[in-house]
DNA sequence: GATTATTTGTTCGTATGTATT
DNA sequence: CAATACATACGAACAAATAAT
């Protein structure tokens, strides 16, 4: 019941070299049990003899298995089957505050608007807290070279205490960097949520765009150590203006 | 106080190989700014005549900074700086492409439309690979429990000799999954683009949603070991029906 | 737009070193 | 100690992708 092209395994395309098609043999004789768990796989050699293809293509192909967590091989001893299926775990990482939430480039910030608030029912759900708390409002408007039109319209809620940053946000043309910096507050956790809105009339406005159309919607919460959200952010950024890009790979443990 | 690098970053052998030898050096070139983000390093060539090596040793050197996510190499193009450091803070980690891709509730995928075509300019643009390339696409609905209204309309591309996995998705409801078990694909690095946009009429037809109403875009880019794309998929999400959320932790304990 | 030059990718060969049996 | 097996390292040639002319 196999189907005549359900051939390949270990999936090494564009062009078939001959060390993805050596992989993919000793893949599926791994999947397939012909070389169980533990057992070792034939030696350099005769894979060459077995295959026909020279010492660097074997080892090019045995450098994939390798990869994919499937053999583990010593000098002396030979390359032994320690998994059938690779255990995966994807990652991705950031090395910066400013790097994952993407503005290294050369943007930055008008402030348009301030004032503490008190959290009704929305906001409290949107911040994950209690209603009733004051928090620290900030609207800006992120722009970008000279282009005229701003990349988006932020909504900045932060804990009171911090209010002070108001006044270097502009200078710095990011936020949260600056709560770091200034009130050593640590970044523990940063939650995100990204969906499609329209466009409010104010946002509209400000945005030099149509009122009702398309946008991306970014909440943002951030967690200090304790668990407790420090920071939360409502970013608006109109259609064709900014996309969010993310990049996770396979981590490879040992 | 210097803060002592903190971080190995480079696996290296206990021997001090040349490779490892040349690939310290250039990695604290790059450290030190002397290679920055976006610029080329040095050819093979040159490398070989700077260290006095062989091509081999200058490749393996490469390979271990491409493992470390620090460079890119391309044919024809030269090998460029991607990113200055090792030593990462801030970590997502998922376990599984389900998992990454949001969909372990009960959703199910309908097969509207498939069939072969040849990669365009702007096709071959979002899948980055070259124009004139033979895909395989499939037209899918995503849908939830008994809403008459999908989730999500999604243009799959894959590889053309994937295209027996046409026959399972439906009763898989998931298809990079189905990917990876049929053909034993592994997913080595996934990219992915958000961004906001507005209905198009069939998109908007199929949805049963307003024409020209907001809707999230959700491009995805499925890479394998080789660093070869091996599935392209564009989700549209209409307003309302689906966010994507993520989150991410600070990666060293303490 | 076609051609050429440059640069990395693949593949062969060979020799020697190091770890294990 | 000797044999075996992977690790490192040299060289050479052609293919494929990209950039320059």
């Amino acid at each position: 019941m196999n189907p005549p092209d359900s051939a390949p395994s270990l999936a090494l395309p564009g062009r078939d070299t001959r060390y993805s098609q050596v992989a993919r043999a000793l893949f599926d004789d791994i999947r397939a049990g012909r070389y169980a768990v533990g057992d070792r796989l034939p030696t350099e050699a005769e894979l060459q003899r077995r295959f026909d293809v020279g010492r660097h293509t074997v080892r090019e192909a045995i450098r994939q298995l390798r990869n994919a967590g499937l053999v583990t091989a010593r000098a002396g001893r030979g390359t032994t089957v320690t998994a059938a299926t690779g255990t995966r775990r994807y990652v991705q990482s950031m090395n910066s505050v400013a790097e994952l939430l993407q503005f290294t480039r050369a943007t930055r910030l008008a402030l348009l608007d301030r004032g503490e608030i008190i959290a009704d029912a929305a906001l409290a759900r949107e911040i994950k807290g209690p209603p009733g708390q004051a928090w620290f409002r900030m609207a800006l408007l992120r722009t970008a070279g000279g282009d005229p039109k701003p990349i988006g319209h932020i909504n900045v809620y932060v804990r009171p205490e911090f209010r002070g940053i108001a006044d270097e946000v502009e200078a710095h043309s990011i936020v949260f960097s600056r709560l770091e910096q200034r009130y050593g507050v640590q970044l523990f956790e940063l939650e995100q949520e990204l969906s499609a809105v329209r466009l409010s009339a104010l946002e509209a406005k400000r945005l030099l765009a149509a009122r009702g159309s398309p946008a991306l919607r970014i909440v943002r919460r951030y967690f200090s150590a304790d668990r407790r959200v420090v920071q939360m952010s409502v970013g608006i950024y109109p259609e064709g203006r900014f996309s969010y890009a993310t990049r996770m790979h396979l981590s490879v443990p040992g």
